[in-house]
DNA sequence: GAGTTTGAAACT
DNA sequence: CAGTTTCAAACTC
């Protein structure tokens, strides 16, 4: 049973092409079909498409790379059938099987349609070339504020046409004019053009076909689309969309990455190829048919990749941290992963942006890339990710979500990584070398980040390969059971960081602040100064979470790293007025939207409670889904009505928050200290920064992070959105203070403290510093309140069972269905 | 490459 | 839940 022989010759269908190519790309090529997306799902989480606007986005880089050639004409356009598809389910909603149905024929149509079309797989470079130079240069000229409002919000009944609720139904999230989506049905071929300005391109959640609509699926993947599961599939209902969800509204890169992560361990599993194997079964994307799981044991196949994320995380800090790809591709590592776990012993170069098919990304970036030094790419902050050309940015999200688009057939995705993969050699990954534990223990480094061995791997007895998969499974099961974090990244990043924040403290090539361990290191004899120290191998500095001695961690010190009295209670005091304006309808959006540093949750198994509400606090940062207890379906997303009730608000949090600033400046800050310090800026200020895409070519830093936190509307449309610079205004000046009031509690679990402790069943590992819990438990508290009120709750770490019923637990129900949703408010 | 050290994971 | 054992990576030679 464990011949690796055997495994090979069962898994081994694609052949290296190149010699670099590693096993790891054989594996990954045969992932069997359970991990495959069923077309069905897949199908349905797609908005069928014109065979037009089918072949442009074929032709199109985005191929879904292309956010600007893909989204607009997804969105836009539908054949009639389709149209039929989406009114099927529109009118059908709750009925999964007739739009089931409908969709899937609107699949099978543009299949046949898009066939015969130019892939990017076949010919990438010309492709892409192709779809870029079609791409429509449209500059969206409308008031950008119509997209704030919430799509239950009554601004939507008001605007909304018939079609135009239809159209809000199934992408309930984005608020995009009503007016333009009526059209789109009329008039592909103009709608496209328009579409691209508009937000209404949000509004595709179906794609029939993956490959020409990834660029909406990175989308919802990106902005925190509604799940899924709508009405539309049911509860257990899997689509990549849902991934998406997993982040409504990435307030920032890193959130991105989380996406990206999710989507990818979905494409994996879509595309039938491993990127991660054990991860993946936890989430059984798996279609039923193929797993033999039920469907309720079938959480979101989300996933979030906080394994990818781990391993990305695993990363060097310097590029962990720093890492301009790298942190898009964590991002697609583990979408949620948002943050890094640290892979402590493991590397796994193989997650890695070029495994992950991110490399191109990488290349298009810069040609120095290709020379394989992976250090460089790690060498960009993470945060830096901002800096990144909006190329880039679009580029590093799409190819995940093609390759589930595109449901295994063809995969754009499958090109870069095939490509990532003949790169990776060089990396000379090393993979674990477990004797005993036949690699289904933690100690297995592979199977910790939630990806199966390999033959790098010098395992012995090794159970933990795709034949095995229900063994991996199962032994998940039992260890998320135990520890329902256990596969969570070890390490959260920070992406709140501005690029000049991260430049500042990466001065020297580390960037301690922007990342921490959750649970903290124990070390005792090596001083966090060896990669025996799980912080340090991180490349993040201790904690108060961390209870070692003798700390001289260099990239921060435990010690440093606490925070003064007087700074806790100014938190403290921060956190109850931001929960008191949480109360407030409108706000709950904005924290949901935080999910930046939230820690990718691995899928779970939905058996266990407890996890499950881990997993949902994960999730839900991830996904910046409202909470459905929060009633966030019903809430404007920072309507215009709510500017006044804010302002006041605001004005409060930031006095509050100049306070601890001015404590925080005070303080004599070694380097450590500085870290300290970034935190509490990050705090306040980093959710901004760290969405700050300031570097992105017409892309305002203001409306950036108006669009990516507070709206559902897809980066494409900011992106093109120079003219988006006005229109955000007022909404958007809410949106950045209230973003930049949020304090990172209610973004970030990355905190030990409260990180770990919520969940994990092991407090002797998981529990905060015993003097830094006292210290931080009344501080901490209020806000840990508030990440379980609006996150922890937000997001089931599985689909919930029923639609809107379980939109309680489910705010993808709120999302795709926010009529349903509102009416029950 | 073997042996030692280390600290996380697992177990009691 | 603290203490112990097991484990595999990290490290040393």
């Amino acid at each position: 049973m464990d011949s690796p022989e055997n495994d090979k010759a069962a898994t081994t269908i694609v052949t290296s092409s190149a010699s670099t190519r590693g096993t790891r790309a054989k594996k990954i090529d045969v992932l069997p079909d359970k991990y495959q997306m069923p077309k069905t799902q897949v199908s349905r989480a797609f908005v069928p498409c014109t065979k037009k606007e089918c072949a442009s986005m074929a032709s199109s880089p985005s191929g879904g790379v292309d956010e600007d050639s893909v989204d607009p004409l997804e969105v836009e356009c539908t054949d009639s059938a389709q149209s039929e598809s989406l009114s099927l389910m529109k009118s059908e909603g709750k009925d999964a099987g007739k739009a089931l149905g409908g969709f899937q024929a609107a699949l099978e149509q543009a299949t046949q349609e898009l066939q015969g079309k130019p892939s990017f797989e076949e010919n990438p470079a010309e492709t892409y070339k192709q779809g870029v130079s079609e791409m429509p240069s449209v500059v969206c000229q409308k008031d950008v504020s119509d997209l704030q409002y919430p799509p239950c919000g009554p601004s939507i009944s008001q605007h909304a046409g018939a079609a135009h609720e239809e159209v809000l139904h199934y992408a309930p999230q984005f608020m995009a004019e009503p007016s333009q989506f009526t059209q789109e049905n009329e008039d592909c071929s103009e709608s496209t053009r328009e579409a691209l300005n508009k937000p209404a391109e949000n509004m595709i959640l179906l794609d029939p076909k993956g490959q020409q609509h990834c660029g909406m699926h990175r989308r919802r993947l990106q902005f925190g689309e509604a799940p899924l599961y709508n009405t539309v599939n049911g509860p257990s209902f899997w689509s990549p969309s849902n991934i998406g969800s997993s982040s409504n509204l990435p307030a920032n890169p890193g959130d991105s990455e989380v996406l990206e992560t999710s989507c990818q361990e979905v494409r994996a599993n879509s595309g039938g190829r491993q990127l991660i194997g054990p991860n993946q079964p936890t989430i059984p994307f798996s279609s039923p048919r193929n797993s033999g799981y039920s469907s309720s044991t079938v959480p979101r196949p989300l996933g979030i990749g906080l394994h990818l994320n781990s391993i990305i995380n695993a990363m060097p800090y310097g590029s962990a941290a720093t890492g301009s790809m790298k942190s898009s591709e964590r991002g697609c590592l583990n979408i949620e992963g948002r943050k890094l776990v640290s892979m402590p012993r493991c590397r796994q170069p193989e997650i890695t942006t070029k495994s992950l098919g991110l490399s191109n990304v990488r290349e298009k970036a810069s040609a120095s890339s290709e020379d394989g030094s992976h250090q460089n790419e790690s060498s960009v902050t993470t945060g830096s990710l901002a800096s990144l050309s909006s190329d880039i940015v679009k580029s590093l999200y799409v190819p995940a979500f093609c390759d589930v688009s595109f449901n295994g057939s063809i995969s754009f995705l499958e090109f870069y990584r095939k490509k990532a993969l003949a790169a990776n050699d060089d990396d000379g990954c090393k993979r674990c070398n477990c004797k005993k534990t036949k690699c289904l223990k933690l100690y297995c480094d592979c199977f910790a980040a939630g990806i199966y061995c390999a033959e790098p791997c010098a395992c012995q007895g090794c159970f933990n390969r795709p034949e095995y998969e229900d063994t991996v499974l199962e032994t998940r099961q039992q260890i998320e059971s135990r520890n329902p974090l256990a596969f969570a990244p070890k390490v959260v990043q920070r992406m709140t960081e501005s690029p000049a924040n991260s430049n500042a403290e990466d001065g020297n090539a580390s960037t301690p602040s922007s990342a921490r361990h959750k649970r903290g290191c124990n070390c005792k004899k090596s001083m966090c100064l060896k990669k025996y120290c799980e912080c340090y191998q991180s490349n993040v500095g201790c904690s108060t979470g961390c209870r070692c001695e003798g700390c001289k961690n260099v990239y921060g010190r435990k010690g440093d790293y606490g925070m003064t009295e007087d700074v806790l209670r100014l938190e403290s005091s921060f956190e109850k007025k931001l929960e008191m304006i949480a109360s407030q309808d409108g706000f709950l959006q904005t924290e949901l939207c935080n999910p930046h540093n939230l820690t990718p949750l691995t899928p779970s198994f939905p058996f266990s409670d407890h996890r499950k509400d881990a997993s949902k606090s994960q999730f839900s940062a991830r996904r910046c889904l409202p909470s459905p207890e929060s009633n966030v379906t019903s809430l404007p997303p920072y309507g215009k009505s709510l500017v006044s009730e804010y302002s006041h608000s605001h004005d409060l949090l930031l006095k509050d928050r100049k306070k601890v600033e001015d404590i925080s400046s005070h303080q004599e800050l070694d380097y450590s200290n500085v870290e300290a310090v970034d935190e509490f800026s990050l705090r306040y200020d980093g959710l901004l920064d760290s969405c700050d895409l300031h570097t992105l070519p017409n892309l305002p830093s203001s409306v950036n992070s108006l669009s990516w936190r507070n709206t559902p509307t897809t980066p494409v449309a900011q992106f093109r959105g120079t003219l988006l610079n006005r229109a955000v205004n007022s909404d958007q000046k809410l949106h950045d203070i209230l973003e930049d009031d949020m304090p990172d509690i209610l973004k970030d679990d990355s905190t030990p403290l409260r990180a770990v402790k919520v969940s994990s069943p092991n407090k002797k590992r998981i529990s905060p510093p015993r003097s830094s819990l006292k210290e931080l438990g009344s501080s901490t508290s209020v806000g840990l309140r508030i990440g379980r009120k609006f996150i922890f709750q937000a997001v089931p770490s599985f689909p919930p069972l029923t639609p809107c019923a379980d939109s309680k637990n489910n705010s993808s129900q709120n999302i795709d269905d926010p009529q349903d949703c509102s009416s029950k408010t």
